[in-house]
DNA sequence: TCAATAATAGTAATCGTAATCATTAAGGAA
DNA sequence: TTCCTTAATGATTACGATTACTATTATTGA
């Protein structure tokens, strides 16, 4: 046997779907509300491995703690810089853009590339019509 | 009077352009050759306001220091996963790709893109020849 | 030369995350 | 069902990068 289903495992992966890119410690205050005893470092445990089995995906921004994504699908992300709002762009972006830029890459630096990680960095929604 | 300069931070400008997108960590020991008494804090301390001013680019990756990048170019990242090494893209990529994939996160989340960090990962060439 | 104060060196504090370890509990076998 | 192996947990400590603090030093305009 290798991977064992545990009640934590279930209630942090119900957590990720409720909230909004969660980090750690908003997951963690999540599940706590079910499960009182569940320990912290259980919760980064797990989210690690979810991460590293391609079950969540881990959004890493300067100066602030990892966020964690359940949307597996390739996909990037909008951040509001000053709500630090995370936003999934899902499928809105041209693949073929993307393989193209790649292949520029991979011309200019002589990196295979096998992943990208874009960011695209700016006010969203709320924050414009909060500041006008 | 506002900004004084110091034979600190001229060495640490130094540090930056003779080392390939060096750590603080870095950029510590190698001024030390130097001026053996820096401080640490003092390296963070200027790296921090010359990525705050614009000097140089903070360059966050995840689970590993920030580097630091004097190319104050726009520009992007290609990073190999098995050496860790840095690559710029320089002006390479094609701004009217990236200006295109711009207007489609801001149609798709409404957010106004203002920065992009784009990181390309992958195996660098000398990687390739090694694993090969 | 001097005075005001920005910058430094040295050090302690912070904070997110990983590591450790004794205990608990999945889950396959008997 | 019961038992056994061992993965997973909870609790705590450790760690590494970075920032904050503070007395001292040194830059620079007067």
């Amino acid at each position: 046997m290798r991977k064992r289903s545990t009640a934590q495992k279930n209630l942090i992966i119900q957590a990720l779907q409720v909230l909004d890119h969660p980090t750690a410690a908003e997951v963690y205050e999540s599940v706590r509300q079910l499960a009182p005893q569940i320990s912290l470092g259980t919760v980064y445990r797990n989210l690690s491995q979810f991460s590293e089995d391609g079950t969540v995906l881990r959004i890493s921004l300067r100066d602030e703690p990892d966020r964690f994504d359940p949307n597996t699908h390739a996909h990037h992300h909008a951040v509001c810089d000053e709500c630090g709002r995370v936003i999934d762009t899902d499928n809105s972006l041209p693949a073929e853009l993307i393989a193209q830029l790649d292949r520029t890459v991979e011309a200019a630096t002589g990196l295979k590339v096998s992943r990208n990680v874009f960011f695209f960095h700016g006010v969203c929604g709320d924050c414009q019509t909060k500041n006008s």
